[in-house]
DNA sequence: ATATGACTAAAACAGCAAAATCAGTCAAAC
DNA sequence: GTTTGACTGATTTTGCTGTTTTAGTCATAT
């Protein structure tokens, strides 16, 4: 068996067990018997379970952030802000891990959460989200009487709000995914985006450049 | 001294203790003392801990709807969906225990939370919001085509997280109430009002009937 | 080489009794 | 009549014990 092959499989029986029990509750031996391995190979490939977290937690970004950009490039409406936006919901909800690291689960994250140097108060540095706004200003994308600061701030709310509306209320009370983020993405619109016609490639082209170079500052070692 | 000046002395006290260390840490002997007055003559005027609680939670909802009633009143736009919800915000962010009823806060709440039936479980019957957004559509001041229980659930995840990201984020990186709420305000108006005029009063109205009604369900006892 | 699982030290946990805390009461003071 | 605060019993916390669990290692087997 390949390294390779072997490494995705802890990874994925690590994710499946943390995602049920959480981080505290999962063992070691849970899961390198979730994955048929012996416990000693799952050290070959992590140091730490701290470690296997954070690997997990880098992997499952990446895997995000690649859907979210797949989706903005393939959709019609991808470059504009509701379609962008959208398609960040729909790849969140996705993606467990990511919605449990935006609203700090310490359900899910558990000591983790506490840890001084944990990948979440790391990547508290600038704010890539109003840096993406104002560059759609700058291409015509979005208007520019809005303040990208608090446009990026009133998405967070709402990224923030969709992943934790289940924890306070019955699901049953919740609305469907697909209609809901769909009149998000329309909020959006009507409110940021520019009476006249732009060019939606160039907002797509934004989103791609701005996770691939979050995804490369991600990796410095990778650098030569 | 009145008993009513009294009641109000030791509600005070109560709020500003709970406030700062939350249900479980505020003893009832920290609140006599705070608000100068006997252990036993706040037994005078409330049965029990978690009563005290609850009338204290009343309270502020009562206090929260006026302030939200007289601000739509006051405000040219107040009967916007615009200038409804900003006047809904800005009521929320003065008023701490109705913020900590939304968001569920267990620090603050703590073991009251827990109660099998407390005051927040027994609110969770009909979907007033979406009822509110509905009536604003038949008055032509909303528009037609968007879905009121999706649009009401869309404004709850804006309240949850305009009075949440506090928990997730560093004061400093959270923008200014007011050029927020005005954002959140526009954006309201953008997506929710129809191009067409329409009476401002006539939402004006709406709120006031529909935070009444509420207000008068909550007292049966007062009926007869 | 490569992979294993018995092993170890450290941490978490369950059980328990003593001590402290606190919601609620009521005889006494005003 | 009104108000008080010392008092009470139930609950919670604390400090301790012995036991179990678990992250990480490494001599051995493949």
């Amino acid at each position: 068996m390949h390294h390779v092959q072997r490494e995705q499989r802890v990874l994925d029986a690590a994710s499946s067990l943390i995602c049920r029990l959480g981080y505290d509750k999962t063992t070691m031996d849970d899961i390198s018997r979730e994955a048929g391995v012996s416990k000693g190979a799952v050290y070959l490939h992590v140091p730490s379970k701290e470690a296997l977290l954070e690997t997990l937690l880098m992997r499952e970004m990446h895997r995000y952030a690649s859907q979210w950009i797949a989706v903005v490039q393939s959709e019609p409406d991808g470059g504009t802000m509701g379609g962008m936006f959208r398609a960040m919901l729909l790849a969140l909800a996705d993606h467990p891990f990511m919605s449990a690291m935006l609203r700090e689960d310490s359900q899910i994250l558990g000591s983790y959460l506490r840890k001084p140097d944990n990948l979440l108060r790391k990547q508290g540095g600038r704010n890539t989200r109003a840096i993406l706004i104002e560059q759609m200003q700058q291409a015509g994308a979005v208007r520019e009487d809005i303040d990208p600061i608090i446009a990026a701030h009133i998405l967070k709310m709402l990224s923030y709000g969709l992943i934790s509306m289940g924890q306070i209320m019955s699901e049953d009370q919740i609305p469907e995914l697909g209609p809901l983020v769909d009149a998000i993405a329309s909020m959006l619109d009507s409110w940021m985006t520019p009476l006249l016609g732009f060019d939606s490639e160039a907002g797509k082209t934004l989103v791609r450049q701005m996770v691939e170079a979050a995804q490369t500052s991600d990796k410095p070692e990778q650098s030569e």
